[in-house]
DNA sequence: TTAGCCTTGAAA
DNA sequence: TTTCAAGGCTAA
């Protein structure tokens, strides 16, 4: 690989567009951003907003609003914890391993581009063969003992042949618990808080977790985080790692495309393919989470069965509140699709879901959801079941009690000149709902008319309410 | 207060 | 030993 590390300075800082200087809190920034940022945390700086709390910050009015820049600096992900308490000069922290799975992914995305051209609009067929098995579920009740053995194999993702395909069928809910190149961290208000050093990782160092991502310790308790109450900290921990998770899905695709390669997938078939695979990385990343790992295995299979479009649905459109960006969409892959093209060229179905999808998009950046907040959502379509069918339903009553009592102290707590934001939050499920409704009518269809792979985990979800 | 440059020091 | 992302310093 040609790759070299001032590759990465030749891209601009995502709070300012200024020149970037390095990985600085998270991600790679300008020097003024790093230092704007180091100041405000050390400090525990207070902002107001003279305007609307949404004024520009390019390089030339980044000094205009300290409270927007900042407010910046935390949506695009720059990481709180990042700033240690201490002082401590010099070394490294536990961003190091996440920094260099950055490079590795900004890499291969360069290395994509130079050797085939490779527009953003397409989606790669990669034919590399893997040498692991990572075999479909032939059956939903699979699933756990499938997502347990998913691989992170970096190495094995050098794209052999790309044959190109027109974008076909977009979103879909193509999505998966990621949320851009690197996690973002939204904080939105420091409440007095002291600043501690080297914040345990909400997406790596979980206690719960078998095998943390970075054998960093914690060296404070979750009751040290200001302002965030236990529950949701307990779920934050269980947040994937997403450049992890975005190398399964395509390792996933990799192994999918490797065993037809002799069946050309049509987009469609394609992006069905990556549906699966994302709701793989959905269930894993359910098995991992607090409330519903306590649960009984059959329990389980009942709520990912009642709410696997939801959630689909649901990560589809954080990660485009993520992206921000009303005209394109971006997928797991970090493929950025243009609305206009998906109009262009899919049907008026799709159309319309991926419309509707955006609109709540807009809803949901106005009401500036934070990801707390997206956790708790995230949690409560997985513990949205009705019905008294499980076997301990008092267990999943009580954690979805529990959950909705976290985001109500929360969003009182945090965004106190929104009061009614609580509320607002949870008319936007019953909008993630009636979209996943739709998604699920829509492959429906599709399956009947055959276009959906005939060992898709999608079928599998769809006859579990269609008999 | 900002932002560019310097120093530091653990990890690679 | 080198790297590079932390914190520190300081002129503007």
């Amino acid at each position: 690989m040609d790759y070299t590390y001032d590759d990465d300075l030749d891209e601009l800082c995502p709070v300012c567009g200024d020149k970037v200087s390095g990985y600085h809190y998270g991600l790679l920034t300008c020097e003024s951003c790093k230092g704007f940022f180091k100041r405000t945390v050390q400090n525990n700086k207070r902002y107001t907003c003279t305007e609307n709390q949404n004024c520009k910050i390019d390089k030339t009015q980044r000094k205009r609003c300290p409270y927007c820049r900042f407010q910046k600096c935390l949506t695009v992900g720059m990481r709180l914890e990042a700033v240690r308490a201490d002082r401590m000069r010099g070394g490294r922290n536990k961003f190091g391993p996440m920094y260099k799975r950055d490079r590795a992914l900004k890499q291969q995305k360069k290395a994509l581009i130079r050797a085939n051209g490779f527009k953003l609009e397409t989606v790669p067929q990669i034919v590399s063969p893997m040498q692991t098995d990572y075999s479909m579920p032939s059956n939903i009740h699979s699933i756990h003992s499938v997502s347990k053995s998913l691989p992170l194999n970096p190495a094995a993702m050098t794209p052999v042949d790309y044959d190109r395909s027109p974008y076909g069928a977009p979103s879909l809910g193509m999505a998966m618990p990621t949320h851009g190149t690197l996690p973002g961290y939204h904080y939105p208000h420091f409440h007095s808080r002291t600043i501690k050093s080297e914040y345990p990782d909400h997406y790596s160092s979980s206690h719960e977790s078998a095998a943390p991502a970075y054998p960093y310790s914690d060296p404070y308790p979750n009751s040290s985080y200001p302002d965030i109450p236990e529950t949701i900290l307990k779920m934050l921990q269980s947040e994937p790692d997403e450049p992890q998770v975005k190398t399964r899905i395509l390792a996933g695709l990799q192994q999918e495309q490797g065993k037809s390669r002799h069946e050309k997938l049509s987009t469609f078939g394609l992006m069905c393919k990556l549906a699966d695979q994302t709701l793989l990385a959905i269930v894993e990343w359910a098995r991992s989470c607090i409330f519903f790992k306590e649960l009984q295995v059959g329990d389980q299979m009942k709520l990912l069965q009642n709410c696997w479009s939801e959630l689909l649905v649901f990560d589809h459109i954080y990660r485009q509140i993520q992206h921000g960006k009303e005209n394109s969409i971006l997928l797991v892959t970090g493929q950025e699709i243009d609305v206009s093209t998906i109009a262009a060229q899919t049907g008026s179905t799709v159309n319309n879901l991926v419309l509707r999808a955006q609109e709540l998009v807009i809803q949901l950046l106005s009401l500036q959801v934070d990801r707390q907040e997206f956790v708790c959502l995230k949690f409560l379509i997985l513990f949205s079941i009705d019905e008294k069918c499980l076997e301990n339903y008092n267990l999943a009553k009580t954690a979805q009690e529990k959950i909705n009592s976290a985001l109500l102290e929360y969003t009182m707590c945090h965004y106190p000149h929104c009061m009614d934001k609580f509320r607002l939050l949870l008319l936007r499920l019953t909008d993630i709902r009636s979209i996943s409704m739709q998604v699920e009518e829509y492959l429906y269809h599709k399956h009947l008319s055959g276009e959906v792979p005939c060992n898709s985990l999608l079928i599998e979800m769809l006859h579990v309410k269609r008999p």
